[in-house]
DNA sequence: TCGGAGTCAATAAC
DNA sequence: GTTATTGACTCCGA
């Protein structure tokens, strides 16, 4: 990986190398935006508008500044092309620091858009090695959390190998907070009920797609030292609910769904036991925010419903049409069940498993 | 346009 | 108080 050595004074406050990232402070707005540095075009961590963004990118970014979290886009070079590889959350104690491009040699494109001098947008990140891979997390000094321990893995080089075993990490998980205690609602920024779900019913690798990195990331926090991985819930914990903070500032929405005081953001508790100090106080009108209501279905529409799904997994549009009139329910409704039966349905992980017994990968 | 993936978040269950 | 369930939302990709 590259280092960061010299560099003008008036570019890069601090560097930290670490995991194979470079971080930098701010640039000063005035700072070139590129320099060549020992004939190797560097782009200094300006903000530059991705060149060939893509959906994926633009939805995380949208959603991150939805909820008021910093981002940076990861962007890879090769071949003089630039790719983002991942938008990631970063700790809003380290937003402050950025990720900058250390190009060997710098794409004709990002030349050219540098010269389009668009509006600035994004940091790009580069690692000359590509050893990058999508359970690589941007970290700093004090940001364990999001620490990577897969790139100075030789293996990892060049495109990701790892597998993990869902089922054996979840039940890992599973331990771990029953060892410390930790309600799962104070999990990382894993909503509660989204926990308890990939918990007991974790997907098999081979069918995640982005949903890969929920899970390296709880695989991280296991590699962790015993001592850091409570460090690392409590950096996580405070960014989630600063990140969830509201304009008027009285009051935090935690991840276990609570409502705090500012003032009452606790330490995660030190084994073997204790718990989070939250302090229910009170409902979530306070917030602002309309209480999204959630439709229980009759006995009767449920017990129908789930007659047919035994039937016919994919009814179509004109049944569910019917079925949807028969039982007094919007079509979205009906649609919605059915989308969710097929993907929760455990007869699709069975037959899964049955697959996979066969070799000798069980899940 | 539509189904899948991810997950939010209300509510039920423990 | 904590965990499990589940309807629905957002976004992606085919």
């Amino acid at each position: 990986m590259n280092t960061c050595s010299t560099r003008n004074n008036n570019t890069c406050v601090r560097n930290v190398i670490e995991n194979n990232f470079i971080l930098t402070q701010k640039q000063p707005s005035k700072a070139p935006k590129f320099k060549l540095f020992n004939n190797k075009a560097r782009l200094l961590p300006v903000c530059v508008e991705p060149i060939r963004t893509t959906k994926t990118a633009i939805f995380k970014r949208n959603k991150l500044k939805k909820k008021n979290l910093p981002f940076v886009n990861l962007a890879n070079v090769n071949n003089n092309k630039t790719v983002i590889k991942k938008t990631k959350m970063i700790d809003p104690n380290t937003t402050r620091n950025f990720v900058y491009n250390h190009f060997d040699s710098l794409s004709a494109d990002v030349n050219d858009y540098i010269e389009t001098k668009k509006e600035p947008l994004d940091y790009y990140y580069d690692d000359i090695d590509d050893t990058f891979d999508n359970s690589t997390i941007i970290t700093s000094n004090n940001d364990n959390l999001f620490r990577s321990n897969s790139i100075d893995n030789e293996s990892d080089s060049g495109t990701c190998i790892e597998e993990i075993n869902t089922k054996e990490l979840a039940q890992r998980i599973t331990n771990e907070l029953k060892r410390y205690t930790i309600p799962q609602g104070d999990f990382f920024y894993i909503i509660q009920g989204t926990l308890s779900d990939l918990l007991r019913n974790p997907k098999p690798w081979s069918k995640l797609k982005s949903g890969r990195e929920t899970f390296r990331r709880m695989e991280k926090w296991l590699q962790e030292p015993e001592e850091e991985r409570m460090a690392s819930l409590r950096i996580a914990a405070s960014s989630y609910l600063a990140c969830k903070r509201t304009p008027d500032d009285e009051f935090l929405i935690s991840s276990s769904n609570t409502i705090k005081l500012k003032e009452q953001i606790s330490p995660l508790p030190s084994p073997p036991s204790s718990t989070t100090s939250s302090v229910s106080l009170s409902p979530p009108q306070q917030l602002n925010k309309k209480p999204r209501s959630r439709l229980i279905f009759t006995d009767i529409q449920k017990r129908t419903l789930q007659a047919i799904f035994k039937e016919t997994k994919r009814p179509s549009k004109e049944m569910q049409q019917t079925i949807a009139q028969q039982l007094n329910l919007d079509v979205s409704t009906v649609s919605n069940f059915f989308m969710n039966a097929r993907r929760r349905s455990m007869d699709k992980w069975r037959e899964y498993q049955a697959a996979k017994s066969t070799t000798a990968f069980e899940f």
